[in-house]
DNA sequence: GAGGGGCGCGCC
DNA sequence: AAACGGCGCGCCCCTC
């Protein structure tokens, strides 16, 4: 893929607009109504009003000019407007679409502020005031729209002035132009001038306004002198950084924007019954948590009788000196009682007992108490764990089931939002868009189940009420232990070497290597252990490799003991204990055992968790948490520093970086970020890597799913031949490491083949010295089951249900 | 009534 | 010296 050619961009670039109907549900690419251009000519910005036919014949006649870039501002858009109105002509313009992102020839204005941010150090923030960006005229918060970049690099708010049409003009569409208002003719104008004038002063070839960038006692880019009275805003003609990855990430956005326009249908029995499970749970418990006080006879949640019993239950004692033990302050500026921020709304002495609180701010100068699942459990008080539980499935409810209801009656669409600080992507919400689809719960609470089953029927989660169309499958192809590589590779690039590498390399299991050294067994006695379920030592071999799993993945960014041993208590699994203190709900009733991870149990065989519990470790104040259990966790980390010896110099590398020079060039995409610490930057150089990877594989997937192509590599089982993507499947959406998409049932096997080959193939591209361990798994699925596995039948990959527990289908079994 | 900060929690 | 990260969203609480 060559860059845009950005130094020319006066010479070769059209900023192309579209004005369509409405977007409407299951309609992402409405009909076209209205165009407009804007170029150089003379040295001057001419804007034109192009007519609907005009403007597709522009868009055509800008993509097959070889030396075009066609500039626009969420471009992907206006791209798949055209390709729909082209097709309705018996056109395909995909082939031209995806030569002239390859050819680096699509310019997005928004793509190149948020990767100039991201190079700074302050995506989605303004840094004239480092506040989130607001749009300048509605003022509503908002991400890298045309006004918000016309005003980041212009200096001009007057961006989208006549934008009363905006929404409008599906109604001008019988009425000939020239009798149109005299604004719905200039807006179109106006977006596609602005659009080319960003552009323009993105890439230098005009004065742009930033941050200063002091050198010497004078700023870089304008020569000012640092002086207290220097103007706050730099004028010059630096360029936006970052613009050399600007053609990967708009194709990327392309090819994502492609899958969120087809969307995600849900069922609706499956919603219901989702529902009425979870509002049967909630109504059960109403009655008792009113009583208590922590909820209103509304339903809404009393913050401050829950906090107050929360610092009751951790032994808080005494009065609060500001509010005098009433909770609640007149408030400075309108006199109204509210919560006494002193004491977070407890009435009591916060500092009479090591309640867990948040960090201080300027408005709660002691923090808040904290009140989260993990703090309730663990306070021992039988009402408060037991709020815990009630609360567990009030996020079912209030956010994913009304998520789900959008895709009912028609697919519910997809906004992706790319690039973000990391290189990841994340989906955006809004009325019918579906903004947690990256996001939905895995598994839900052993009481929710245990309801569904008891109402029969075959949900069991959150994801499973999302279906394909009849006859097509979703397949799911995810890269495995991809951060291992990934992070494997970032330590052979920043510190020369990395034997975790070489393990995966050799198709050693990483997380049974990591934990037989702290077993202090050789490696070939841990995997003997784990596959010999009979032996005395397997359930103890399998703990110690649970724990070094999640050691792997935690430590190599620069996690601390303690914070790993909290993250486990929190999110880990329970640990089941014959004496322990009854805080597993198995969807009946408490049984004995311990709510998450207890790695004191689990690896020292500790009869008791939390018999001695510190509040403070490293001189830093905690909630109350089990000594031994950090210990262990100490341990692990220890150990894991032996094992990779690469880890403790790619920590410091990143340690050092971090601190003096404050940004960092991402490995493979070469893209910088800036101002992130250490940990951050830790995480982003392994983490941003992967994304990197499976972006690029997500753009080939689409290609080969909307172009022709003849696969031409030669160790491909499809060499030579059309690619079996194209026409019969389409990629939806992506989730970080996961490429999702569906495809004709009857040809799922070589769809998820394909993709699988494609992505293997792009991951050794970027991380080379590890090319034996990148490999990638296919799932094809009926639903969207998250427990699914690969299935095979007689040699071709099948549909996994819920009725597959082996990784052989039923009728092979059989 | 809107909006913004703080928090908690879902995912990878 | 020591430190996982970045996301989106709903709720509560407060302000205007």
């Amino acid at each position: 893929m060559h860059a845009a050619r950005l130094d020319t961009l006066h010479l070769y670039g059209s900023a192309l607009d579209t004005e369509t109907h409405r977007i409407q549900p299951g309609v992402p690419a409405p009909p076209l109504v209205v165009g407009s251009c804007a170029e150089v000519v003379d040295g001057a910005i001419a804007g034109t009003l192009l007519e609907r036919e005009t403007t597709i014949r522009a868009f055509v006649m800008a993509l097959d000019d070889p030396q075009r870039v066609i500039i626009g501002a969420n471009i992907a858009y206006d791209m798949l407007v055209i390709a729909v109105e082209l097709a309705r002509r018996g056109i395909d313009a995909m082939p031209a679409i995806f030569a002239a992102y390859q050819q680096g020839r699509v310019y997005d204005i928004q793509v190149a502020e948020a990767l100039h941010a991201i190079a700074e150090g302050h995506l989605g923030k303004d840094p004239r005031t480092s506040k989130q960006l607001k749009d300048p005229i509605t003022g509503k918060m908002g991400r890298y729209s045309l006004s918000i970049c016309t005003d980041l690099v212009l200096g001009r708010i007057d961006a989208k002035r006549n934008d009363r049409w905006r929404q409008s003009y599906a109604l001008l569409e019988h009425v000939p132009i020239a009798e149109w208002p005299e604004d719905a003719r200039t807006y179109p104008v106006d977006d596609a001038r602005n659009t080319l004038e960003v552009a323009l002063a993105q890439c230098g070839l005009m004065p742009n306004v930033g941050l200063h960038r002091w050198r010497d006692g004078r700023c870089l880019q304008c020569g000012t002198p640092m002086t207290h009275d220097a103007p706050v805003v730099c004028v010059s003609r630096w360029r936006r950084r970052n613009l050399h990855t600007l053609a990967d990430e708009v194709y990327t956005s392309w090819a994502l924007h492609l899958g969120a326009s087809w969307g995600l249908r849900t069922d609706a029995a499956s919603v219901d019954a989702l529902e009425a499970a979870a509002r049967a749970g909630r109504e059960a418990n109403m009655p008792d948590l009113v009583r208590l006080g922590y909820l209103r006879a509304d339903g809404s949640e009393n913050g401050a009788v829950v906090k107050r019993a929360v610092a009751l239950a951790y032994g808080c004692s005494g009065v609060c000196g500001v509010c005098g033990g009433t909770q609640k302050v007149p408030s400075p500026k309108s006199g109204n009682p509210i919560n006494c921020s002193e004491c977070s709304a407890t009435g009591l002495n916060l500092d009479s007992a090591p309640v867990p609180r948040t960090d201080p701010s300027t408005k709660f100068p002691k923090g808040q108490v904290q009140t989260g699942r993990d703090i309730l459990t663990e306070s021992g008080d039988e009402d408060l764990m037991f709020y815990g539980y009630a609360q567990e499935d009030d996020k079912i409810l209030d956010t994913y089931c009304p998520d789900l209801r959008k895709g009912c009656a028609q697919p519910v669409n997809l906004r992706p939002n790319n690039p973000l600080e990391t290189g990841r992507v994340s989906y955006t919400g809004g009325e019918l868009v579906l903004g947690t689809v990256q996001l939905l719960p895995r598994q839900v609470s052993a009481r929710l189940l245990a309801e569904l089953k008891r109402r029969g029927g075959h949900v069991i989660g959150v994801r499973d009420c999302i279906v394909p169309d009849p006859g097509w499958l979703f397949y799911s192809n995810d890269f495995s232990g991809g951060e291992l590589v990934t992070f494997a590779e970032s330590c052979v690039l920043r510190v020369g070497f990395s034997e975790l590498g070489k393990a995966l390399n050799l198709g050693l299991d990483a997380h049974a290597a990591l934990g037989a050294t702290m077993l202090g067994w050789p490696m070939e006695k841990m995997a003997a252990v784990l596959k010999d379920k009979a032996h005395p030592e397997h359930k103890r071999a399998k703990n110690f490799r649970q724990c070094a799993k999640w050691g792997n993945f935690g430590f190599m960014g620069g996690m601390g003991e303690l914070k790993f041993t909290l993250t486990q208590r929190r999110q880990g699994a329970d640990t089941p204990h014959p004496s322990g203190p009854s805080q597993v709900w198995d969807g009946e009733a408490f049984v004995a055992g311990y709510r998450g991870m207890r790695l004191c149990i689990l690896v020292d065989g500790a009869d008791a968790c939390g018999k001695v519990k510190v509040t403070e470790y490293k001189r830093q104040s905690c909630p109350p948490t089990c000594k031994a259990c950090i210990d262990v966790a100490k341990r692990i980390r220890e150990s894991w520093l032996r094992q990779w010896p690469e880890a403790k110099p790619y920590l410091e590398w990143h340690s050092n970086n971090a601190d003096t020079i404050g940004e960092v060039v991402q490995h493979y995409s070469n893209r910088i970020r800036g101002g992130a610490r250490f940990c951050a930057e830790s995480n982003g150089d392994f983490q941003g890597l992967l994304a990197d990877v499976a972006k690029r594989a997500q753009c080939r997937v689409s290609l080969e799913q909307y172009v022709r192509v003849i696969v031409d590599d030669p160790t491909s089982r499809y060499y030579g031949q059309l690619s079996p993507l194209y026409g019969v499947s389409r990629s939806i959406f992506f989730a970080h490491d996961e490429l999702f998409g569906v495809t004709h049932e009857d040809v799922g096997h070589d769809v998820s083949c394909r993709v699988n080959e494609i992505m293997v193939e792009e991951f050794r591209k970027a991380c080379p010295n590890h090319a034996p361990a990148c490999k990638a798994e296919p799932t094809l699925m009926g639903r969207w089951w998250k427990a699914a596995e690969p299935v095979w039948h007689r040699g071709r990959l099948a549909a996994w249900s819920p009725s597959h527990n082996q990784k052989t289908c039923q009728e092979c079994r059989a």
